[in-house]
RNA sequence: GCCGGGUUAGCUCAGCUGGUAGAGCAACUGAUUUGUAAUCAGUAGGUCGUCCGUUCGAGUCGGACACUCGGCACCA
């Protein structure tokens, strides 16, 4: 007999070969219909899988919403391996996990890959197995029974797959009705519990056979799903909602930048958007200032010497673009470049030429720390693929810094980025971030010695900084630094919870080596100075993007490209206006005047859903009484009625900059 | 770079099986002087991404390339 306890501490004893759904059955005739799972002793596992020994058991119901929804999806991906066997006999199944807000299922077409035209027969024949309401039976066999019974199938995937699980894993087949997958499980007790209203095939895509290049390409099935149709309606519609933030169509609707064709991967910034630019560049060169940072601007183009000695043209030459030193040739029967040039490049990092700028002259170590920051333009050749919107470009802008210190002035100086990095993240409205510590990869350089100590000094300003406090989420991951050294990372979290990694602080002990930079110490020999690579916002293409798509196009008044808009009612108010939109220009007041005839309601509903900040309207009243009628966005009809000055005082109180007020 | 979509007016999109392009909004002109999310009427606007091919004839069919979108891989 086995000792079974519930979570209330009641117990009670079993016959082997009793199951989960038998404890239910046997509270009560409501549990059983509504219990999904079971958690036995903390792991979740098929209601029809009989105990094997004394068990702490829960059971699992759409009420433990995030165990149910990773059963459901789990289950919902091999409905969809197995609807899509149905219709394309022959397609090999490979691979199927549940995500976030779905699943997914990997295939090996017979013909050709699936297109989205698929997905609305596939999503029918989906609920035709839910329909069917087959059990879902977990079966053990040996690793030789699953190899044949797959390759007897024309399933090299899965056979393949199958000898490479560890050799004390308990190898499980699910069978449903007819169909079969090699999979840990666990699932529903039958594929009747899904809802089939809740799941909708979402696109198509190719990826690798275990995500590697060098593998075969397959076609993968994505699909979101939910435990009822309300959930998965209420998704939709938060995809629709993310959708009208993509800073592409923002970006198009308020005017802020463009891309084209002959420039991919660049930015045309236009005055709206580079408004917005100037106002981000101009706090932080206050932040850095006030943060002793000094500021520098280095070359674009420099000898491929250069970049041999630091390395990168060893390792990232694939990303950089190499200018021939040449003059083109203008014969129109001749080649423009003959090839002969010295080799230059582009600048993919900054980090260089700050080297160069720290190696002139000599410097004591009284001179450390010493921190470069630079506002550096970089261009890397990214894969074409990867290229997107603003967030992703071939031309960009760091807001970057080197700092070079001493190992002793390590934590002190990591301590006083991370301070300014949480102050800017908060300045800028992004409280909400985690913090993670890379550390040493397999591949590296520098001894164990030299490791241990980096990576404690960066821990040990961790914790002076309060960043390892559970709310930022902090967390180790092991092999995942830089080849030279230990690296943090800041992911902060945006206004419809997704993340971003933006800030980075990068230990490096290596560059200055190979660049040879050296500092006279205290006992008047060279020493090699440390290296940090750091930044904050990381480009600010990429972070105007994030804040674009943060605040949906709804900036803090510092930052609106437009911030006020005088619209009148009256032509006879077109005088006044005018003076007004002078008086509010002359305070530093980003305002611009719409004297079109038009209604006011016309103008309302235009500078609105333009996001303007503040509607100031004039009719014939406040142009007699030399008013303004302030309607913030977002006040609907509300409204307050000012005079001209004090208009401008709480206009340029409530533009300032978070730091300077 | 890889897989699958897409590229038609300033923007969003329609254009069936090949017969020299169409809507809404925006723009422009006129009327209207209006009090808080669309006043009415009219006008103009496109070598259909680029190149090559098939055809009497190509936005439409085929090929190549470019860009772009969704993913995959990449993000030193």
């Amino acid at each position: 007999m086995f000792k079974i306890t519930l979570p209330d501490g009641s117990s009670r004893e079993v016959a082997p070969g009793t199951t989960p759904a038998n404890i239910a059955a046997a509270i009560g005739p409501g549990l059983a219909k509504a219990a999904l799972a079971a958690r036995v002793n903390g792991e979740v596992r098929d209601i029809m899988r009989p105990f094997d020994g004394d068990s702490d058991l829960a059971l699992i119901t759409a009420r433990d919403e995030a165990d149910a929804l990773e059963l459901a999806r789990h289950d919902f991906a091999h409905v969809l391996a197995e609807a899509v066997q149905n219709l394309f006999p022959g397609t090999q199944i490979t691979f199927g996990p549940a995500t976030d807000d779905g699943f997914y299922y990997d295939f090996a077409p017979k013909e050709r890959p699936f297109t989205d035209e698929d997905l609305p027969a596939i999503e029918e024949e989906m609920r035709r197995v839910i329909a069917r309401d087959e059990p879902l039976v977990r079966e053990v066999w040996s690793r030789d029974e699953v190899r044949a019974f797959f390759e007897k199938q024309g399933e090299a995937f899965k056979a393949e797959w199958v000898m490479e699980l560890p050799a004390d894993e308990t190898i499980t087949m699910y069978r449903s009705g007819g169909w079969m997958d090699l999979c840990r499980g666990p699932h529903l007790a039958s594929t009747g519990k899904l809802d089939p209203q809740a799941f909708k095939l979402t696109r198509v895509s190719g990826a690798y056979w275990r995500g590697d290049q060098k593998n075969a390409m397959l076609s993968r099935i994505y699909g979101t799903g939910w435990l009822n149709k309300k959930q998965l309606d209420a998704h939709l519609t938060r995809m629709e909602e993310a959708a009208k933030r993509d800073h592409r169509r923002i970006g198009q609707e308020m005017d802020l930048f463009h891309l084209q064709q002959e420039a991919h991967g660049s930015v045309f910034w236009h005055p709206n958007g580079f408004v917005m630019w100037r106002q981000l560049e101009a706090y932080m060169r206050r932040k850095l200032d006030a943060a002793g940072y000094e500021e520098i601007k280095t070359p674009q183009l420099m000898d491929v010497k250069l970049w041999e000695a630091s390395g990168h043209w060893g390792k990232f030459r694939e990303n950089m673009f190499v200018v021939p030193d040449e003059v083109p040739g203008t014969d129109p029967d001749k080649p423009v470049l003959t090839g002969t040039g010295d080799l230059m490049a582009l600048k993919p990092m900054n980090c260089p030429a700050h080297v160069q700028v720290f190696k002139q002259g000599i410097t004591s170590y009284r001179d450390l720390p010493l921190r470069l920051a630079e506002f550096g333009t970089c261009h890397r050749n990214e894969p074409h693929g990867a290229l997107h919107g603003i967030m992703r470009v071939r031309q960009f802008t760091q807001d970057d810094a080197h700092i070079f210190c001493t190992q002793e002035q390590l934590v002190a100086e990591t301590k006083a980025f991370c301070e300014l990095l949480d102050s800017v993240y908060r300045d800028l409205g992004f409280a909400d971030y985690s913090v993670k510590l890379a550390l040493r990869p397999q591949q590296r350089v520098g001894t164990e010695e030299q490791w241990d100590s980096a990576e404690e000094g960066l821990r040990e300003a961790l914790r002076q900084t309060g960043l390892m406090d559970p709310r930022y989420n902090f967390e180790e991951l092991p092999g995942e630094g830089a080849f030279y050294g230990p690296k943090l990372e800041f992911h902060l979290t945006d206004a419809i919870g997704r993340t971003w990694q933006c800030g980075t602080l990068q230990l490096d002990p290596l560059m200055p080596e190979r660049l040879d930079a050296s500092y006279i110490g205290e006992d008047g020999s060279k020493h090699r100075p440390l290296m940090l690579h750091r930044a904050i916002l990381g480009t600010f293409e990429r972070f105007l993007g994030i804040l674009i798509e943060h605040h949906a196009g709804r900036f803090p008044l510092w930052l609106a490209p437009v911030q006020a808009v005088v619209a009148t009612i009256v032509s006879d108010a077109d005088p006044y206006a005018n003076e007004v939109l002078e008086t509010l220009r002359k305070a530093g007041i980003r305002a611009e005047a719409d004297l079109r005839n038009e209604k006011i309601n016309y103008k309302v509903r235009e500078h609105s859903l333009a996001k303007v900040p503040n509607l100031l309207v004039l009719g014939k009243r406040e142009a007699e009484e030399r008013t303004v009628a302030l309607r913030p966005l977002g006040t609907d009809a509300r409204q307050e009625v000012l005079s001209l000055d004090d208009l401008v005082e709480r206009l340029k109180t409530e533009m300032l900059a978070p730091d300077l007020r």
